[in-house]
DNA sequence: TACATTTGTTTAATCGTTTAAACAAAAAGC
DNA sequence: GCTTTTTGTTTAAACGATTAAACAAATGTA
């Protein structure tokens, strides 16, 4: 790499100290400095081609005006989008993005945490995992500013951007019954996730009050790092009769994605046969030959606010803010 | 936040100096220090929690163990999933990755580049817009580590790593030839971007060979940021009698997913009365009742080869290495 | 003329590390 | 017992910026 311009070299072309050209760079004590050598500095600096060095410029004064991301896999559709509006709000704050991937895991978690603040992040914004609370508490400890998203404690009086995910599935459920469906499976995690336990409960509760036999076995819970093999299996024992379901709820984009895939290749047909229903709209859901009826996260406004709010904690300490979005249902031919 | 645990607050913790605790911390010197002290400051060290300011380290090292990567749109899964391998790969290493997106433009792009920059990043992986050849051209005169990705320019001497876009395209174009299909529409980009214009190339070229009539109506062309609408309206205009394709093929990603969508909603048969070939593999291509038959980039290589390629690039300079790898055609029941 | 104020600029410390060089004390060599 | 070497540690400069405080010269005031 080349040599770069510093500030010491446009003050000795200049001839004049390397103050000064910070205060004129700076637009700092404007009515102080000769107009004169204001104008030399500014041409020099721009005729070398003067960048400041973010790094020691961050070092002297404590703010790098980055902010780091934590999600579960960047990979997954749900992320990358709210990834890239993060990126883009961010960015017209003249902030930027340091990203990691937790896989679901605590010990990546708490890895990314710790990289993230060993370069002197700003402020995170996290979708934390199981397991993960003491490593967000103690963030609070440590006057960390940080906006959690999607995923929430609530033990913790954190910042957070969510959906109202018992709501948003208790709609499903009435939909389905409404739909005239008598028995409805439901697909899944096994997670401690609160979010998560909160679609289910939401569900089942729309299933409940709708006075609808429920089984055990209609409800079936795959592992946060289940393969296509256990979801399709899951998927085969709702369908198999007797007492198969005749309609199915997946809790999550990842689900209902791997979900049609095998759907699509089974004989049955929806939504005469069956009908379907997702949480998290993605192409998988559109595409299908029955457009998916979703649950329609505002994720523009989630990651938007998440930005927001963490600036707000980056500026000044004040009370947490918590956000639940609502999610709307969309309806489409596939219920 | 809180103040952060420095070198010196072990030192006087201690009793030394900061220059030893610095020794100690970073392995060097052992057989100089003694034991006794080194295990004083390794222990007060791991007691206060002590984590190096990454800031610090960077400024003096000169090293920031960072690279920062730009691509199109972090939302598009075809860099999202690059981006997660990437993001693997670098943290095998010890990197960091740094994204963000150019949305085609090279006035984001040259702008991310500066920001990425300013930051010190130790190196780049970059997906160049249209247009940011002058960009990349200055990175080299600069010595700046870079590799760029997907896309490329033969007039530049510089890392690459992609696909035979050319070849995959061609032996796409054979195999809708092979199946015998007569009239063969093409949906592609309107760009100067090469990597696509092969894709045009090699795919007409097998047409070409294959003797069948190609009337300039049968390609399609959209602008890089189309719409769904104007994606729409070429496939409309391929499809419509007379002389109406019996067979598509999309040259990314992008417009199979948004023509999936639409033809999903078109009274038209696949394979039977129209063929269709995706470039790229995505959940849209998976999904669509007859699986589609796709170009499979080798995701995984290109992202790990590019991480590999730039930290070779930044330990030392040396000729730059083109890496064209082979895509394999994947037959689905689309054609 | 003497003193106070304003103006324009410099000095020097600092952020938290790294690291070459200096140094004092102990051990070894002769 | 004197010199040399080794051992263990400290000093101090540096990375590239920011910024309070000092300062000299010019200008204003009485």
């Amino acid at each position: 790499m080349e040599k770069r311009v510093s500030l010491k070299d446009i003050a000795q072309k200049v001839g004049v100290s390397t103050a000064l050209v910070s205060y004129v760079l700076n637009n700092q004590k404007e009515n102080r400095i000769s107009k004169e050598i204001a104008r030399k500095i500014r041409d020099t600096a721009q005729a070398l081609n003067y960048r400041p060095n973010q790094i020691a410029k961050s070092l002297k004064t404590r703010k790098t005006l980055t902010i780091g991301l934590v999600v579960a896999d960047i990979a997954n559709p749900f992320f990358s989008t709210l990834a890239r509006i993060i990126e883009d709000e961010a960015e017209k704050n003249r902030y930027t993005v340091i990203f990691g991937s937790s896989d679901e895991t605590a010990e990546r978690s708490q890895r990314l945490i710790d990289v993230l603040l060993d370069r002197q992040v700003d402020g995170l914004i996290l979708a934390p995992t199981e397991n993960s609370e003491d490593q967000i508490r103690q963030l609070q400890e440590r006057n960390i500013p940080f906006v959690l998203i999607d995923r929430y404690f609530p033990a913790l009086e954190a910042n957070y951007v969510g959906v109202n995910n018992h709501e948003a599935a208790y709609q499903c459920g009435l939909h389905l019954l409404e739909t005239g469906r008598k028995r409805i499976g439901f697909i899944g995690f096994q997670t401690t996730l609160l979010h998560l336990q909160d679609r289910k409960k939401g569900f089942l509760k729309a299933l409940q009050e709708g006075g609808v036999a429920f089984e055990k076995k209609q409800c079936r819970e795959v592992a946060l790092d289940a393969t296509h093999e256990e979801v399709e299996e899951s998927i085969q024992q709702l369908l198999k009769g007797p007492g198969q379901v005749d309609a199915i709820f997946f809790a999550s984009n990842k689900l209902s994605t791997i979900g049609l895939k095998y759907i699509n290749r089974l004989p049955v047909t929806v939504p005469t046969e069956l009908a379907l229903c997702s949480f998290d709209q993605s192409d998988a859901t559109d595409l299908f030959y029955a457009p998916l009826t979703y649950v329609r996260q505002p994720l523009e406004e989630m990651g938007q606010s998440a930005v927001r709010i963490l600036l707000q904690a980056i500026e000044k300490q004040g009370p947490p803010v918590q956000l639940h979005l609502p999610a709307s249902l969309v309806l489409g031919l596939s219920s």
